[in-house]
DNA sequence: GTTGACCTTCCAGCGAATGGAACCCTTATC
DNA sequence: GATAAGGGTTCCATTCGCTGGAAGGTCAAC
């Protein structure tokens, strides 16, 4: 199959299955006139490399990820262990960009958003003493 | 003012600060040996950045932050429209992570992370065709 | 005069692609 | 046989927001 094919099939787009041929995650045979000659078994880890990285794994989770499933004599804790501790990464990012919402939108809300140049968005950024940094303290 | 000094001040690195002055965000003076010399008003254009830059602001948005706090003319709609915009991206971030989450911690859980090498995780991803598809489906 | 803590510039690298230029291969049509 | 469309190839640059490091200049204290 030519990279167009396995483009179609798997959902990357053929720019991304070259970088990830380049950073051997996949190594396709080459037909004769240079193309790049993908197995089912390539396209398979390339659906596999999708789905990982749709989940939010780094590329190098998604490395010992493949070379875990090719490994029969794995223990799944390895994997469980990769899992979770992507796991924690999302439970921290979640956190951070909800404190980040918290605080902004209640810089939203409480910003007129008219014609008039008072702004307590800037004001909290600006840490002007006013009302706003009260109603940052009270966060 | 010296560069460390107002890194001390406005908790940002100096090489941030650095940085900062290379894309144009701030412009310290130069003292006779060529060092950077910060206004007090630098120092806090720095913090004012710092607290956007902390809001999860782009640093395109905080040119456009910093452009309209030293525009006393302005409407706080445009500061407004730039901070819901912000707040969408981070609805969108927050709700694509939660979603991630979901799915993962779901195969965590269905993950037993022993020794034996069955492993609903590496099966899920590898879109393997038993129960944990039927769990994705499910989602 | 020498140490050590500052400061300077410039270049490279991170992650994970993505865009584009310049060029080759294949197939169909005129 | 020429040509055009639609594949494919390589290589280099760019994104975002810094951060690290090398190589060197400056300054105050001892």
């Amino acid at each position: 199959m030519n990279i167009g094919d396995v483009a179609d099939m798997s959902g990357l787009p053929a720019k991304t299955i070259r970088y990830y041929e380049d950073i051997g995650l996949v190594e396709p045979l080459r037909s004769a006139n240079g193309y790049r000659s993908f197995r089912q078994s390539d396209v398979h880890k390339l659906a596999f490399l999708g789905r990982a990285r749709a989940l939010g794994f780094t590329i190098e989770d998604c490395r010992s990820l493949l070379k875990l499933y090719a490994d029969t004599d794995r223990a799944s804790a390895e994997v469980k262990q990769i899992a979770e501790e992507h796991l924690d990464r999302i439970d921290r990012k979640i956190a951070e960009l909800t404190e980040m919402r918290a605080t902004l939108s209640h810089l939203v809300d409480a910003c007129a958003g008219d014609h008039r140049p008072d702004c307590p968005i800037l004001a909290d950024l600006a840490m002007e003493e006013d009302k706003t940094r009260t109603a940052r303290a009270a966060d």
